[in-house]
DNA sequence: TATTGTTATACTCTATAACTATA
DNA sequence: TATAGTTATAGAGTATAACAATA
């Protein structure tokens, strides 16, 4: 538990980060906004999975997620096969040209940064990334407080 | 330097933190979106100021920040007076109603904050406080490159 | 009936450009 | 001419609700 005085502060952080996320979005390419490139990254680290699951990764509604899907899926990033289990769904999985824009997108992001954070060491950006991912799942009620807001089922849970 | 995972990793983190926004935005009273707390914050912070310092604050363009600004003076949470020494500006300063607002919006975010990061320490809401504005002032290059980028004469800088 | 996914609509935040008023 | 600020317009991202197809 901590102070107030932090939370406000962490409050204020949050909100400025914007203009990091920003200055990411400035470097992608024109075709690929960063809507895009949320989806070719997680299923590039996830592999092919349903519309659900992905709007789960994403953390936003399946109609946000429907369509940054029809955006990639219309460049050929990415192929929607009906799935053989259930014909309601769709199995979304990077295609060559996704996997090439993956590459791209990578490089893009990682020269920018070796720039931007070149006085960070490895493992201060290990830090960050890690505190990053614990705020997020602390803000996760789907993890944090099923007993109280039972969104989700317990077999649902990533 | 860190390894080119690392920053693809971070890359992801940044889109994603942007559920936890969303959440701070969703505790907000309807007539004070975020970007109308951003401005009431950031006048308590550091008090009366004139457009183009609060734009710089914010880090957004001067026509966002009019937008915002107007909307936070129509409710009468700030004033506008002129400034005597160059008629172009003017000065912008909390009302006694906008500090209200203000310690409303401390108490929502800090009760916020207080459930969901229960099991952070005070010392780790500290860490991640000092992570964040460092990435922020790694990535803003009237900081980090005035010699290649000298958008900004040395004096203005913060 | 419930669930998967799509589409229509509306709202917030942002930047660019054109404009007014003043320096 | 240059600067402070406003407004119009456009684009990205998001959520809600209504809908179609399938379970």
């Amino acid at each position: 538990m901590a102070a107030q005085s932090h939370y406000e502060e962490l409050a204020r952080q949050l909100s400025a980060i914007g203009a990091v996320k920003r200055g990411l979005g400035r470097i992608l390419p024109a075709e690929c906004p960063a809507g895009s490139a949320a989806v070719l990254t997680l299923l590039g680290r996830h592999g092919e999975m349903r519309m659900s699951r992905l709007a789960e990764l994403l953390d936003v509604d399946m109609s946000v997620t429907s369509r940054h899907v029809a955006h990639v899926a219309a460049r050929g990033w990415i192929e929607r096969d009906p799935d053989p289990l259930d014909k309601r769904s769709r199995i979304l999985r990077l295609t060559p040209a996704g996997h090439t824009m993956l590459d791209e997108l990578g490089r893009r992001t990682a020269d920018m940064f070796a720039h931007t954070l070149r006085d960070w060491t490895d493992d201060e950006v290990g830090q960050l990334n890690a505190m990053l991912a614990r705020l997020r799942e602390s803000f996760d009620c789907r993890t944090t407080a099923p007993a109280i807001n039972p969104r989700t089922p317990a077999a649902q849970l990533t």
